[in-house]
DNA sequence: CAATCTCGTAAGCCACGACTTACCGTAAGT
DNA sequence: ACTTACGGTAAGTCGTGGCTTACGAGATTG
């Protein structure tokens, strides 16, 4: 159900830049703004919208906050990408069996 | 190199709705507009869009053009997916196996 | 050929959201 | 306690894109 949330987190550049970032290790945001082209309260802007999309964890230490990618939230998306693949696929099947039907093949 | 226009595309929560109506059949444009909540230039223009990233097909049918979900778009993006999980569960390791160390597991 | 159905495109409006600067808490270091 | 680093939030600007209505092009039917 959050996957659609997750989606729409993913559709903005920026944010994909994120986790690009993020993929080999978790960063504070001030790194996190160092190796992106905008500003730290963007950066801060768009981790939010992330955590609340569940596809961030953020652990504070000290006075700093850690970033990381949370694997659930993939794994959901996954799975509905999979279901909508697999849907297609027969869907596309089935069109192409009406297909060949139509052109002459009624047996 | 395209699944960044895909996910992009489905970012859009009519996009994503027009890909639903496409799950179980292929559909014409006509069809596709009466069970959105849009008028018919816009689901038109969504298609453009959606045809642009690849995610779908168009196939003309004398004066309709039928649109159908395009599989390979899917694949490429679960393909994106399963690597950034697959990235983010060794970072998740890594980092676990770290803190463990810092808490004094040291050997 | 005329009438109608199909659909894409152009023009314009409007809201949403991405970004910036400025500010204010909070944690660590001296 | 003062100072410095870190980071979230507020306020405001501005571009982007999603939507609508109006129009035009091609195919089908009579």
């Amino acid at each position: 159900m959050a996957y659609e949330i997750a989606i729409a987190a993913l559709g903005d550049p920026t944010r994909r830049a994120i986790l690009e970032a993020l993929r080999a290790r978790p960063l504070p945001v001030a790194a996190l703004a160092a190796e992106l082209p905008v500003s730290r309260p963007a950066v801060s802007q768009h981790l939010k919208v992330m955590c609340a999309a569940g596809l961030l964890t953020c652990t504070p230490s000290g006075a700093r906050r850690i970033y990381a990618i949370d694997p659930a939230a993939l794994a959901e998306l996954r799975d509905w990408l999979d279901r909508l693949w697999d849907d297609a696929l027969t869907s596309f099947a089935d069109a192409a069996r009406a297909q060949a039907r139509r052109s002459g093949d009624p047996a």
